[in-house]
DNA sequence: ACATAATAGTTACATTTGAAACTAATTCAG
DNA sequence: CTGAATTAGTTTCAAATGTAACTATTATGT
């Protein structure tokens, strides 16, 4: 009895394909908001976070795009570099610094949204209405699954 | 009538989500071989192509796993100053360096390869046998799709 | 009240990554 | 044959990222 060791098929590999395909999405969608606006992708999500939610401090708008704070902190220089988010301070918390798109973001934002929902639909496109949803449960409770393997393996 | 700007929500917006669970699931992989091994994400890529396909030259195990030449190069760098990868040159075709598994690169892998397919049977476990094939499905043609749509927008 | 711990955010350093320039070998057009 | 174009791969320089240390402010325990 031989202990014949495995090939792993790439190709087939599901944490392989998820990255592939995710990569090839976000380069695609990044295409589309790159040029005309100089954004980043993660300077376009710190954006779209405080366009639905503002005010936000750099902690929350983490949370919700799951981003670590160093990260949220080096996007929010760049969007405020450029007028495109403004900062006030918390003066019940002076550590806190609520952040929120300036009129010029807010217009910016909303020209890029539609753009990212065009994009979105088309991407669609290659799945009926019933698979898309089918589609999102499974990703759903892939990713719950996939959090409780992280942490406690 | 009134043009009113739509909102994104990113935690239901397809591209996003693609991107945090293939993160995620990536980084779950990789916990399991980078303390133990030592292997970035694309070192251990180059190794399993190399493990199921060698020999290979540089060029074609970035066509296999989706990474350009320069990346491929490093990866081959570090695997090579590790002795876990060795490379002659083809004497028909003086710029082809065709790559292949040391005995200990062979050893590494085969060691890899169950630690990969177990944390990818424990993701299943969150979907049924049917599920899986219609994830497997529904990501094909997704991809394909995304592939169409980045070549002629 | 005061030392300790926790929280918000930035900065600094090292590592990774990407884009473009570069070397070397081969192919192809005339 | 020979010069231009291709192909394989590496190197270089700048930008992006991760980790850890740092400042400032608030909360907590005794």
């Amino acid at each position: 009895m031989s202990t014949k060791a495995q090939a792993l098929e790439l190709e087939k590999f599901l944490p392989y394909r998820l990255s592939v395909l995710a990569q090839l999405v976000s380069e695609s969608l990044h295409d589309l908001y790159s040029e005309p606006y100089g954004l980043s992708v993660t300077q376009w999500r710190v954006m779209a976070a405080l366009g639905r939610f503002a005010p936000l401090t750099a902690s929350e708008v983490g949370l919700r795009i799951v981003m670590d704070k160093v990260a949220v902190s080096r996007a929010v220089a760049g969007l405020m570099k450029r007028s495109l988010v403004e900062r006030a301070t918390d003066q019940e918390d002076r550590r806190r610094e609520p952040l929120r798109l300036t009129a010029k973001g807010r217009t910016m934002h909303d020209e890029i949204v539609p753009l990212a929902l065009k994009y979105e639909s088309e991407l669609y496109q290659a799945l009926s209405a019933e698979e898309r949803q089918t589609l999102n449960g499974l990703c759903d409770r892939l990713f719950a699954h996939a959090k409780l393997l992280r942490n406690r393996p």
